[in-house]
DNA sequence: TTAGTAGTTGACTGGTCGGTCAAATATTGT
DNA sequence: ACAATATTTGACCGACCAGTCAACTACTAA
């Protein structure tokens, strides 16, 4: 029953994520959105009741993508550093397509309108800490693999440490963003990554050998 | 010559940075700023020539207090690793006052409004990558120091850790607004950041008495 | 005294904001 | 054919936005 479906939620969604990417939340209008993605304001309200909700569904929509790429790269049976490395790698060229196509560095979407709407709207900000913890769950597991392969110190609290390097990626990002540059990211990242977990230099490339 | 200064042009500063660090550069107004600084919008415009400008000058300000700070915990008669303890007491005494004044974390001003508005103002993206390599430069010493003292990696590349070290405490501020919650901060910024810089765990307590 | 100046006032502008709505249109089941 | 439903349309709303301005006030220097 009723109209035939178009693709006008979909393209909604998909304007909103690169316009608010680009920008941020409240620099973008509900106008900007629909022009862009030329649908009339009607149908935008049809579809969202607000300007939140659009944001919040962009948002799922967005990190059920990167959920999927998780689990891809954090595997049982990838060894633990290399599940890093391969987390490292994804980031990177993701951010190197996401400035090609859109012009600059983005950085880390979540964590902008994170930081951007923390006091303004506790929808987002509460969805934003949810996306965190789901992410941080893989960098624990890998921590304790890590633990168990006597590749770090076995006293690491690997809960604080999950959280440190979801807190450090975020950084770099938002670093990223700022200074429009993609450097850094590049040149040193792993490598940071795993001066803060604490995998001696004799672990570095030696891996697959071991396990 | 002209009328008996006042400190209008304080107020506003005071005040657009309470309201915009708190809330954010696009969601705060002009009006909301005259309003809570009790200030007419005609004297606004008499100082600022535009809201981006306020913003500018907002920056200024709080960087110079946050330079004062730095020059004094980074002073070259402080053993090294200490000057990374303090500024972590710092950060996190800051976070604890400027919550409980406000009513919420607040995070890194900096990197909130840069983040926000790092593809809106060319003029404000600049400055706050400007502030960055201005702190840099205390983090880029002290390792220089810590290397020469034996503390960690003669082989560190101090100018790209020192960067790492600035994102990670963005990246730690920016949860800790996100969350809203300030346990992250207290319990592991001190020990993290010391295992990013690679600071052995026989160095962590020790240094007062081999300096 | 007065001319010049720094600072203040608050009404005003044109444009944009998020959001509403009643009517039109297309599709389906019966 | 027709009723029910899903979707689209675009004009419309009041509130708010950054910024303007001409008149006004209080001060200083000559």
């Amino acid at each position: 029953m009723g109209r035939k479906p178009t693709n006008n939620r979909e393209k909604l969604i998909e304007t909103a994520l690169e316009l608010i990417w680009l920008e941020s939340y409240n620099a973008v209008s509900v106008d900007d959105i629909c022009k862009k993605a030329g649908v009339q304001k009607g149908s935008f309200y049809h579809y969202f009741p607000s300007k939140a909700h659009l944001a919040l569904e962009t948002m799922d929509d967005c990190v059920q993508q990167h959920i999927a790429e998780y689990e891809e790269m954090f595997s049982a049976n990838t060894p633990p550093l290399e599940r890093f490395r391969k987390m490292v790698k994804f980031i990177t060229q993701q951010q190197k397509e996401v400035s090609a196509q859109l012009g600059r560095v983005c950085g880390c979407p979540f964590a902008t309108l994170g930081s951007e709407l923390a006091a303004q709207d506790e929808g987002i900000a509460h969805k934003v800490t949810d996306i965190c913890s789901q992410k941080t769950v893989y960098y624990q597991r890998t921590l304790q693999d890590l633990v168990e392969a006597g590749i770090i110190d076995k006293n690491t609290d690997t809960q604080a440490k999950a959280d440190e390097i979801f807190a450090f990626i975020v950084g770099q990002l938002i670093m990223a963003r700022i200074k429009n540059d993609l450097k850094y990211l590049e040149k040193n990242l792993e490598k940071a990554l795993f001066d803060l977990i604490g995998v001696s230099q004799q672990h570095y490339g030696s891996e697959k050998l071991r396990a």
